[in-house]
DNA sequence: CCACGACGTTACTGGTCAGTAACATAGTGT
DNA sequence: ACACTATGTTACTGACCAGTAACGTCGTGG
């Protein structure tokens, strides 16, 4: 039995491979700067592969940034489901997450933000994505401080994600003080805007949801 | 008399041509994206003039990168001689300088950022130069903080400088709406942190020094 | 008038890159 | 055994790009 060994038996599909291999490398040492070929060769594959799944590197670009897309958005997604109708739980949960993120040593900033700046070709497809995936953010931002009760949550939305915009962009060419005191600044600027009724009722939920989130946050998301 | 007429007679040395132009088309369509001989042509000259005043590519990008940092730095000098000993007024001109710059519609962000999205090896000369350049920029707006007598100034210029950043990446591939904002955010913030007994007297000054400052800010700069 | 230096022109090298063609191989279902 | 499909392999094209060599031109200063 078993003359037929599958070599590397649990290896994913090429396609996978491929696109698990353009994201590291893409990320790492940005777009523009990988080729095909080292693609194909991370992936354990060959270019024939390759463009047989993706029709051209352009394409190659967009399945990237849309996975990466979809993966911000089911971060956000599982962040709004593990405090089902708790925001301030949510936001804090938020936080800590960006905090995780710009904390991380690998961090090379937003991975959507980096291929806009390596795209500049307004009509390349990946910008449609990159627009489509911050704004969405940003209004994700807007809804969430809504649901608890900020004031003007459209304006703590846009200064928050401007931060954390800024502290991402930051992080890769300044010494990077200011990004990482980017968690100081969101939470007392969040406070400064949380309802008034709720403050202290917040500062006792934080250590709490401090312990809760901090241990399950093991996904390896690169996105806001 | 005039035998020699100097064909386009006021024309700029090679040098400073392509500087000029390596300015315009990196800026442009990035750094990479740009090959040495759209720079020379650009610059109505040839491929070898270039590589006599700069030796390679590497450095003709280190020398964009020093020339955008002597400009920002100059311009910031500038902004600080206009209203000597007055850095409220100091404060209210770097903020239209700001206003200005993010509602240019040739704006694409930073360069020095941009550059170091797409120069990421660790070890290339451009990033010495961006990094210094940032944190300047960071410890020159703590200093201004400093002198207006705000309360925490390193936390308002951390703050500020990332919004600043922020707004600049993010202008780049989002809907631009937060990006137009920040401005009024910067003003509500520094308000919020400007010592209190100042606050009515900078508010009736800021009525003036908006028509001084507004007008004569006609260099096009790119740098924070 | 001459020599020198700055600049221009052409053509080339070697390398990389995106994308393709042609063929070989292996697994799978029938 | 057969056919079909996914994958691997090799080799290639054409384009672009950084950098160089060799030679030609022109203006200036002595």
């Amino acid at each position: 039995m078993g003359q037929t060994i599958k070599t590397a038996a649990v290896q994913p599909p090429p396609r996978e491979r491929i696109l698990a291999a353009a994201r590291d490398l893409f990320y790492r040492h940005g777009i523009r700067a990988v080729g095909v070929d080292a693609i194909a060769e991370a992936a354990a594959t060959n270019k024939m592969t390759l463009y047989r799944h993706f029709g051209s590197k352009d394409e190659l670009i967009s399945a990237y940034l849309q996975e990466l897309a979809k993966e911000g958005d089911d971060l956000w997604q599982r962040l709004r489901d593990t405090y089902p109708d708790d925001p301030h739980a949510q936001i804090e949960a938020w936080v800590q997450h960006v905090e995780q993120v710009l904390t991380d040593c690998s961090e090379r900033g937003c991975a959507m933000a980096n291929a806009a700046v390596e795209m500049r070709e307004i009509d390349h497809p990946a910008r449609q994505i990159i627009d489509d995936y911050k704004t969405r953010k940003r209004d994700q931002l807007v809804r969430l401080f809504s649901e608890a009760g900020y004031g003007e949550p459209e304006q703590v939305a846009d200064e928050v994600f401007l931060l954390f915009e800024g502290a991402r962009i930051s992080i890769q060419c300044c010494s990077k003080g200011p990004a990482l005191r980017v968690v100081r600044m969101l939470r007392s600027l969040l406070a400064d805007h949380a309802p008034k009724v709720e403050v202290e009722a917040l500062a006792a939920k934080n250590a709490v949801s401090e312990r809760e989130a901090g241990t399950k946050s093991s996904a390896k998301s690169k996105e806001t």
